[in-house]
DNA sequence: CTCATTGGTTTATTTTTGGAAAGTAAGTTT
DNA sequence: AAACTTACTTTCCAAAAATAAACCAATGAG
């Protein structure tokens, strides 16, 4: 996913995490604060376990996403964006005005 | 590249627009003036002439470009941001601002 | 001690995407 | 008429990414 020979491209760092079929809906369902594993599964119908655990982890190793386990009745698992994650933010809202305006 | 289950998600067009690992450095190109065939594919080592036309044709078939040959020797093309393709450039703005302070 | 639930992992397979290389086409120049 | 340049197209193949299905682990409830 990381293109070593555009590291001179001034978009290649956000190109590089926001590439992969799913990882722009999985940010945009977080954002929204739809963080659980098992409610974004619901959310994305068609992504599958494997695909949404490997995008998550691909996430929180870009230091985009923060993982904290919660000793409930089953465990359950959230996903926050982390500071770092926070400044895509202007990202994410200008996807959805310009998808609202021109789909 | 288009995922019919998720038409409900907000940002879901400009997804599919953006999507391929090499669109969004396509649009970066043309976006700041670097429009013919030949410079495009001299600025991104790496792609294949293959990718870069299909590319450009998905672009031009979404309406985002416009393909202009020009009676030159021997003839050239140029590719623009039509105007549904300049309305991209907050994005690619906000990406590029993204990149700059967190890469 | 079995069951249900959440949140995964593992393995194997398919789909999607991109790349290499060769060929095509148009319009001069020689 | 052959060569040169730009801009592709075509075919065939490889790599990357996603899917399906089965399985695993932690935690309590019954």
């Amino acid at each position: 996913m990381d293109n070593h020979i555009l590291n001179e491209c001034p978009i290649q760092p956000v190109v590089d995490i926001l590439s992969g079929k799913w990882t722009s809906y999985i940010l945009w369902e977080i954002y929204n604060k739809n963080n659980h594993y098992g409610s974004i599964k619901k959310q994305l119908p068609g992504i599958s376990t494997r695909t949404l655990a490997v995008r998550l982890k691909f996430l929180e190793n870009k230091g985009i996403l923060s993982r904290t386990v919660f000793n409930t009745n089953p465990p359950t698992v959230t996903y926050d964006l982390t500071n770092k994650g926070l400044t895509l933010a202007p990202i994410l809202k200008s996807m959805k005005t310009w998808s609202e305006l021109y789909q």
